[in-house]
DNA sequence: GCATTTCCGTACGGTACTGTATGGGCTATC
DNA sequence: GATAGCCCATACAGTACCGTACGGAAATGC
């Protein structure tokens, strides 16, 4: 029996799951310590205390979040392409089904509050220079960005509440291409 | 001294105002108690148990919902004027600030679930019906709906989680009303 | 003005989680 | 094959919440 280990990015990845299904009270080590199979013992060797595990699952979404959202799209040149591609990976990607919305939810919380500041500046400002890109001056594209990220949150949002109720949502559903496209024309301008 | 009663409503509203904050997980007894300046005597008065409070709350918040959401519109006659209505309601409404956020971050909730895929039918259906009477053909109505709607849940998320980062959602700021615009003009076929 | 209903305080046992202290098994290394 | 460092189990307070049982004050009906 080889008796795999626990990492410390296995706690991480526990307490994103646990974010995404039960909210920041959700992360708690000793369920998590259950579903890893081990005791709270190996927690407290990789962390201090319970806000520790929190601010490293949310460090952990912000930094792949960023890095796999913005140096992914770097070599496309043209900018309505790189529009068109941002919005069908991050609307049909996995995303831990559920951690985004999980996250926003909790803006009220301290520890959250300064990740998802972070993570939102940095969308909203890319979203507004490939506007401005695209030709639009400088406050039209702005306004375009907040109306195109709030509609971005609230599909995955509606995705994860309600896949039954609003299937064009779903990732792999044969509704999703003629609902992204009907989306994609509103919002390109 | 005329040491008011707490009512059942109270405890409802209490409810509404923890789960706002702090999730499904907040909506717990004692501490919501302790604002109401009683003990929890009080509460076993009124309700079964904490999930019996979670209950009407969510039941509360359903009724309203609907209530002041469609038969307010009622009267207007144009179609496009109780669109675009509709949405400046929504969207600069109080709304007992974060509560809808938290409640769809809570879809697994067993209990979140039933009433929030109800309200969710109701509103697609509602806005598809709408965009229906506007010309479009079915498809294309309910695929207007779907991104409306996700637009609309977007907005008041990014209102709450960021309202300093994205200063077009807050209900009263002076950029509200170009941003409000601006995502009409998207939104309207 | 008495009885009844309404509403709330108090006290109890039980559960689930936190953080700490401590010790011991495993693995690598030489 | 002894040693050092890594990883985890166990045991022990301490806290916060739940649900129940019971009792009493305060309003209300007649």
């Amino acid at each position: 029996m080889p008796t795999v280990k626990v990492t410390r990015d296995d706690w991480l990845r526990g307490a994103q799951r646990a974010l995404a299904e039960s909210g920041v009270s959700g992360v708690s080590v000793e369920p998590i310590a259950k579903q890893l199979g081990v005791t709270r013992g190996s927690f407290y060797w990789y962390f201090k205390d319970r806000e520790a595990l929190l601010v490293g699952a949310l460090e952990l979404w912000e930094s792949e979040e960023t890095i796999g959202f913005i140096e992914e799209l770097a070599p496309i040149a043209e900018p309505l392409a790189r529009l068109q591609t941002l919005f069908r990976e991050a609307l049909t990607g996995d995303l831990i089904a559920g951690l985004e919305p999980a996250i926003v939810a909790h803006a009220s919380d301290p520890v959250v509050r300064v990740v998802l500041e972070r993570v939102t500046t940095r969308r909203l400002d890319y979203l507004t220079d490939l506007f401005a890109q695209l030709g639009l001056d400088p406050a039209a594209a702005r306004r375009q960005a907040v109306a195109t990220y709030a509609a971005y949150l609230g599909w995955i949002e509606l995705r994860r509440a309600a896949p039954d109720i609003a299937p064009e949502t779903k990732g792999s559903g044969p509704l999703v291409e003629p609902a992204l496209d009907h989306l994609l024309r509103l919002l390109t301008p």
